[in-house]
RNA sequence: GGCCCGUUCGUCUAGGGGUUAGGACACGUCCCUUUCACGGAUGAAACACGGGUUCGAUUCCCGUACGGGCUACCA
């Protein structure tokens, strides 16, 4: 308990604040959504407000529709922003980094870690650096990177005379803005979710600020947001646990040590089979975004969860069990479930596999709690799309008979086609194993007795049926498949007699006897 | 390579100094059932390894192994 006391201080003496930052690099993949949901299930869970703010600071990566996408795909989840771009601004507008800088947020804050001394001026150009780093590995440095040490045989301010700084800057020279990290210093910082972590800062390198195109690098740009955005705590993947030391100076440098928001570093997705970071190429069969997406980069489509027929409930039910769990044995969770449920205690720290297999199981779960009148609205548009235009109480009672062991909507049609398709074809196997002279004589008499037969109801067809097995002198059982076969044309399906109340008499006395036609 | 993080059934996980180590998915068997599915019952299945600490360690500590992440003027 004594390590979370810190957190809990916090809780009691500040709003919380959460965000969810992306970079508009592409389309939104499900690590991101998970990301997205826990932010959005601790704001809710404690009455406090949830931002999205879009992290373009890149401008060579930027991609044309991604913010878009980024933003419909939280509206399908029902992840829904307070505050921020697509959901209304609040008062820390503008919520795009990109304008953000146009206002010079961002320089301002880099100028007093410069005033400080915290923070200088790097003139060294990408060829530069690169021998830079060359020459370290050939001395076998352990970590070649721009530091305390390799610094002092660079071109910055700290190497360069006062003067020469200065002709560099008003001649407009190419520069950025490097993080001054101390040579040997211990880093020790709290995640809600790791605990304590302490790192030297001759592990960090001193980073980029701000970079020549006047642009801030995500190292400034999120640690300026949060401040301003009066952030509380700081979810993310654990991809950033490396850079959390930097950032920890940089809070210090810039003298808000205790405008720093409480940090917690989410494990990782893995992909379902081997190892590794889930990507969005994973063969897994499953869609690893939330909608379609097309991807202007490498020009390929992807599919999304909502386009391959699962509900965001579920979808949404099987991320947050992914590395979070309620405690108790409890899986399937309404959205207010889980916000009554949630706490950050309970995320885990080591990385997810997520499983196809069970997600599907998810949707099966889902599926089966919607009533039929719900589900036969998103049968009926494809039941039209083959061509047929029934009523929707129709719908309604086939969604009934095939609902059963579907996983998804999109798998009805293949489960009952027959209900709208007289059959052109028989399963050889059942007619093999079951037709002979003896149990056609049967379907003979069957259908003599059922054309006759005013009351198509199934409990009377049925009566019916096991009447005329018995007069004949046969197990019901033994015909029963064989029957299932004459009228829907394969061997398994929903309970045969209320099929056939469905297609109707008229409809089933016509299949029995165009198979007899077929079968002499 | 270096640094950081992690490690309970195949997978997601509960638990936590003394438990028959619990649940879920998937898998096997049985029951229910005209079939399939659902449901019910049941089976197989795990504390990575080695040292400590302790009366006792899966649980705490240290190593090792393995896995992951980071190592850009990308986020």
């Amino acid at each position: 308990m004594r390590k979370f006391a810190a957190y809990f201080y916090f809780m009691e003496n500040k709003r919380v604040r959460v965000r969810f930052a992306p970079s508009p690099t592409g389309g939104l993949h499900m690590g991101g959504v998970r990301v997205a949901l826990f932010n959005y299930l601790f704001a809710k869970k404690h009455g406090g407000d949830f931002i999205l703010r879009i992290e373009d600071t890149d401008q060579t990566r930027f991609v044309a529709g991604a913010e878009e996408y980024i933003i419909n795909s939280l509206k399908w989840c029902g992840i829904e922003p307070s505050e921020g771009v697509g959901f209304g601004d609040g008062k820390h507008a503008p919520y795009r980094q990109s304008e953000r800088k146009e206002l010079g947020i961002y320089k301002k804050y880099a100028d007093k870690l410069i005033e400080g001394g915290h923070a200088y001026y790097a003139f060294d150009t990408a060829e530069e650096l690169d021998e830079m780093r060359k020459r370290l590995e050939a001395a076998k440095v352990a970590a070649p990177q721009y530091n305390s040490v390799s610094r002092q045989n660079m071109r910055n301010s700290l190497t360069l005379s006062e003067d020469e700084v200065k002709k560099l800057l008003d001649a407009g020279t190419p520069h950025v803005i490097r993080l001054k990290v101390p040579r040997n210093e211990e880093i020790r910082f709290h995640d809600v979710i790791r605990g304590w972590v302490v790192v030297n800062s001759a592990q960090v390198d001193d980073k980029v600020l701000l970079k020549s195109d006047g642009m801030p690098t995500y190292h400034l740009a999120h640690i300026v947001d949060d401040i301003e955005m009066e952030i509380s705590h700081a979810m993310r993947g654990e991809e950033w646990l490396p850079s959390a030391p930097a950032h920890i100076l940089i809070y210090r440098y810039l003298g808000m040590e205790d405008k720093m928001p409480q940090l917690a570093h989410m494990p990782l997705i893995l992909k379902p089979d081997g190892n590794g970071k889930l990507s969005k190429r994973d063969k897994s069969g499953l869609p690893m975004f939330p909608l379609n997406w097309s991807d202007p980069r490498d020009n390929t489509d992807y599919v999304g969860y909502k386009e391959s027929g699962f509900f965001p409930d579920a979808f949404i039910n099987m991320l947050v069990l992914l590395g979070w769990n309620p405690g108790d044995n409890k899986e399937i969770m309404s959205k207010d479930e889980m916000i009554e449920l949630f706490s950050l205690e309970r995320i885990n720290k080591a990385g997810a596999k997520f499983d196809p297999e069970k997600t599907k199981w998810f949707n099966q779960q889902y599926l089966r709690k919607k009533s039929d009148e719900e589900l036969a609205k998103l049968f009926l548009p494809m039941i039209k799309e083959k061509g047929f235009d029934v009523s929707e109480a129709f719908a309604i009672k086939a969604t009934k008979l095939v609902r059963e062991k579907a996983h998804f909507v999109n798998e009805f049609w293949g489960f009952g086609s027959f209900l709208f398709i007289t059959p052109d074809s028989y399963d050889q196997d059942v007619l093999t194993k079951r037709l002979n002279e003896q149990t056609r004589n049967f379907v003979v008499e069957l259908t003599a007795v059922l054309t006759d037969q005013a009351d198509f109801s199934p409990a009377v067809t049925e009566a019916t049926f096991k009447a005329t097995a018995e007069k004949l002198g046969i197990g019901a059982g033994q015909v029963m498949q064989l029957f299932r076969v004459v009228v829907t044309g394969v061997g398994g399906g929903p309970n045969m007699f209320e099929i056939m109340e469905l297609i109707g008499k008229e409809e089933s006395i016509k299949r029995m006897n165009l198979f007899l036609e077929r079968n002499k």
